[in-house]
Order: C-alpha cells, then structure tokens, then sequence
DNA sequence: GCTAAAAGTAACCAAGTAGTTATGATGTCT
DNA sequence: AGACATCATAACTACTTGGTTACTTTTAGC
C-alpha cells in the first residue's frame, strides 16, 4: 500500500473540507442561512464541528465559501457554451435553456442566492471570485445582441444586462416560488408537460422581443 | 374621557395584534423565518411574549398570518385596478406597471414569498385565504388576452398562467436579487434612472411577445 | 526516529430560544 | 355587585446554538 493511499484512507483534509462544503450546501439551501445549523452540518459531513471551524473560521465565512464554490460553477457552465459562434436567435434559445436546465439541476443554487440577497449580498461583496464573473456575463450576452443586430435580425438598443436578467427572471422565479406558484394556481408546475411548455414560452417571449419585425 | 377611549389606551386587543403583525412582518422579512426571533418580534411591537402566543399560538402560525396579511393586501390592489374595462395593450402597460411599483413599494413581501417558498409553502397550503387568490388572477389576464385577440391585436394560445408568471417574474427577480445583481454587474439597479429604464424594457418585451406581427 | 505542524476528538460554555407557568388587571354581561 | 372571559406582565424552563478549550494522533521534513 502507498504512504498517499494510506494517508487518504485515515486522514485527508482535501476530502474533509469538499465533505464540509458539500453538507454545508445543502444544510443553507434547505434551511437559509438563519436557519441552518452548524451542528448539522458537522454531523452530516461526518466530521468533528471543530475541523469545521478549523477550515472555515465561522459560520458566515463558511456560507461565503459555499456561494463562491457555486458561483464559479455556474460561470464554468456559461463558459462553456461558446455561444459567440453561433447564429444569434439559436444562441438566445440556447441560453435560455441553458439557464432554465441549470436550475432545474442545481436547485439549491436558488436558495443560496435568496438567503444571500436576505443579508443584502454582504458574503458576495467581499469576493474577488463573484466579481471576476462580471466580465464575461456582460461580454457574452452583449456579442450575441450585436451579431443579431449587425446581421439585421435583431433590434437595436438593447442593453445586455436588462435581457440577461430577463432571461435569468423568468425561469428563477417560475422555479424558485414554485410552491406558492403551485398552490395559488392549483396545477402543477414541474411535470415534464408544464417544464417543456415553460421552456418554450420563455424562448418565444425572448425571440419575439429581441427578434426585428 | 369616554369608556372607548380609556379602554383603547390602557388595553386595545385589536392594536396590539395590530403591532405584533407588523413588528412580525419586519422581523419576518428582515431575517427570514429560521433567522426570526420571537422575543425580538415582541419587543419591537412593544407588548409580553405571552400575548404574542396568546393571538397567534405560536412561531408559524404567526408566520401564516404575516403571509396571509401580504396576499389579502396584494390581491386588493390588483383588484382595484379594474384592467377588463381598457384597450388590451394598455392593460398590459398598466399590470406590469403595478407588479412593478407594488414589488418596490412592498420589499417585505418578496423576502417573505422567499421564506414561504424556502419551506415548500407549507404555510400557504392550509390557507383557504390564499387559495381564494387563484380565480380573480386568472380571470383578469384571461380577460385582457381574450380581448387582445378578439381585437386582433393579440397573438392567439398565450396561457395566463405563463403571462403572469413571466411578468412577475421579471420584476420579482431583478428587485429581490439586486444585491447579488448589482455585487456582479457594479452598478445601481435602484437609480431613478435604472428603474426607469428597467419598467420600459419590461413593458416592451410584455407586448412585443403579445402583439400580433 | 525525532520533531513540529497539521488533523482530529470530546467535553464544555455562555448566550440565546421557543414556548410556559403563575398571577394579576380590566372589561363585559347579567 | 358578582362572575367570568379576556388582556396583560414577569419570571422561568428545558433545550439549542455558535464557538472554544484542552488534549491526542497522524503526517512530513530533516
């Protein structure tokens, strides 16, 4: 057996910490940052509270590094459509997918970011890491409207982050009130027919705003 | 003195139930159910814990009662605005104008929808008060829709349900996620100008996915 | 193999935390 | 005027909670 396999087996702090972070995750997305428990998190993460402590510092710093984790995740996952190459009505429809199928897959992302805002953003203030995400959301979004207004489908003016946050609205709160949603309406929302007509509606309210007519 | 007035400054069961929904709905918005406390909640609405239980039986029972307070006053003013009786096009302007103002006007109320929503609306479910919501929503934007057809002005098969998930959507998110918004993208989303501008790009993506071309 | 730093554990603590008990003051009904 | 429900207060309790202390074990560098 090799010391590094040995050393993984009995003591690992990498895996620590990615256990801590992991438990951590879920404890502030089920429960917000006010009610979730760092006892909780110690226990689900199958590791002394004090390690916890020892890694993170706090509560709140540890609620910090659990947004940046998710944040960066998020951008990767944006990076990686390279939608600069495509034809720009099929770039708007693939973002708009996109970021639908994002939060359909990473439903705690939603949460994370309603008990973020509760505290006026305070954990994402301080992070160089949320910051750096700026650039290439703007970027991204404002050389699509261009190429379609420049191919002349598109109409002129629109200011990219106006559509981007219109685009992350309707799909973060169809998704994220789902439950008041659902009960006020009294249907349901995320039966795979309710999620492909969602889909498509938001992809025709995007088009036909942006599209020239 | 009368008897009414003397009795309403030493004791008046309908103000200080009064003072404890309102004290409840701050504390409630500010720091969202798990991060709320009860003590804190009696102090500001300045009357004994033990009343505070006396009225509302306990924790999320007062909860319930904030949220359903928030529905029964958010209904009322969208009822007033009487929208079957305009042009379609203008009824739209006026809806998405009022989701708009009534989000601004009323942080508190997004804050709680999230805390309700953090907890899979268990507190909306048992509510016949908010149940009661679901007709005169749906009625309304059908009515403007139906109208925008038969007008020809219109597009035919747009659900209300989506419509009014869209344009609450569009605001709801660009208001209750300002502070990470504005953290990632640097810049005040809550200028007069930036509202402005934001209530126009709205209004125009509501009726160009409407309007028929 | 020796040593210092890092990784880990159990028990603890002071400050809260939702909810209660015991008791009294006030208004209402007859 | 007396009975009774309602409105109100202070003190209390059983239990959590975030964070710490004191101490042991493992690992890596020499």
């Amino acid at each position: 057996m090799s010391t590094r396999a040995k050393a993984t087996a009995v003591r690992d702090p990498e895996q620590s910490r990615a256990r801590i972070l992991k438990a951590a995750r879920e404890e502030f997305a089920n429960k917000g940052l006010g009610g979730a428990r760092v006892d909780q998190i110690a226990q689900s993460a199958g590791i002394n509270k004090r390690m916890l402590y020892h890694y993170f510092g706090n509560k709140d710093a540890l609620f910090r590094a659990v947004l940046e984790e998710n944040y960066a995740h998020k951008r990767d996952s944006e990076r990686a459509l390279e939608l600069e190459k495509d034809d720009p009505r099929e770039a708007i429809r693939k973002w708009v997918t996109l970021t639908w199928n994002y939060y359909i897959e990473h439903p705690e992302f939603l949460n994370l970011l309603n008990s973020a805002n509760l505290h006026h953003a305070r954990h994402v203030q301080a992070s160089a890491e949320v910051k750096k995400m700026r650039a290439p959301f703007v970027k991204m979004m404002g050389a699509i409207l261009e190429k379609g207004v420049s191919q002349g489908v598109f109409r002129e003016g629109v200011d990219p982050v106006q559509m981007y946050i219109t685009i992350a609205g309707m799909s973060y709160f169809y998704l994220s009130n789902q439950h008041t949603l659902s009960a006020i309406f009294g249907r349901s929302l995320l039966s795979p027919r309710a999620k492909k007509e969602r889909l498509q509606h938001m992809i025709d309210v995007a088009l036909s705003y942006l599209e020239r007519r």
